[in-house]
DNA sequence: GGTTATTAGTTGGTGTCACAAACTAAATAG
DNA sequence: CTATTTAGTTTGTGACACCAACTAATAACC
């Protein structure tokens, strides 16, 4: 794994954003390019956010709310949705009678991965502009960002099998 | 005009993520960053970013629609919600009838400038792991990620007065 | 072991947001 | 001076999001 490759030297153009006006665009030029893959597919940004917690998970209810940050009964509507689109589906388990797990079906799977491709060439696109150290640096900051941020909402956090 | 200060070497702590992903959910976590300033208000989201690109211009609302990606009559709702909350206020012009600019009331401004010192902290909160030297990298590109955005949204702007 | 408290999820109600299609009124073209 | 285009609004409909109230299952407690 490669710990200590060098982002070497990156021009800065004068910026003329504060970093928390660039992060704020930044953020809402990502959601929309996500958005126009939704789009294509006629779902909303956050069936596909669904989708792309479910890639490699099968949490309960109340974990996908923690991780969308929302309220579990917004969780309750968005699987619902989601199942009656045949994407996902609700799993009980045995040792908890209370518990329901939400899943990707064969047909959310194969279309998580499309979008996973598009959202891909979507993105791509967004940084088309940059050199590719940009790139590698931009990749090495959002990891870090977003690992920070979620070491701060799940303090105790058991890497899950 | 700082044009040519480095970017000294950043290490890479091994990215568990794509690219895109990396956007994806750096996106995901500056909404939810901003998102909470909204809640202080009561405010949503949308509320804020109109608030946001009030802030130094007053454009039509076809222009707001355009900017913010939205069919004209979402800006409507938008617009209305946020003037029945004395934020923002319509104003027609004589040399077009037909034309309605939106600004912001003195109370909207006063918000919005709240508003930003806020997201601000909010942001800063979620940049606060990384070096200097990462945020300062990391505000270039952006500036540049959008900046490449915006002239490929608007491929003739003539920068506003 | 039976009562209480907690936890996981759903239901129902309200408000925001987003879109499309149909409409009004003003400006521009011809 | 009619015909068209342009700027905005209206009217429906659906997705989202929240809260408060509810059900059912589990855990705590004495």
């Amino acid at each position: 794994m490669a710990i200590a490759r060098k982002v070497p030297q990156v021009r800065p153009a004068r910026p003329l954003l504060t970093l928390a006006d660039g992060l704020a665009q930044l953020s809402f030029a990502v959601q929309s390019a996500i958005g126009r893959v939704a789009d294509l597919h006629d779902l909303s940004l956050v069936q596909i956010r669904l989708l792309g917690i479910l890639r490699d998970r099968e949490p309960a209810m109340l974990a996908v709310a923690t991780v969308m940050n929302l309220d579990k009964s917004s969780v309750t509507g968005l699987v619902d949705r989601a199942e009656r689109r045949g994407l996902v589906r609700r799993t009980t388990t045995p040792e908890d009678g209370r518990a329901v797990r939400v899943g990707l079906t064969a047909r959310g799977r194969g279309l998580a991965q499309k979008l996973t491709k598009q959202v891909d060439r979507e993105l791509g696109r967004l940084v088309e502009g940059l050199p590719g150290v940009h790139r590698r640096a931009l990749l090495t900051i959002a990891s870090q960002i977003v690992a920070d941020d979620a070491r701060r909402r799940f303090p105790d956090v058991a890497r899950r099998p």
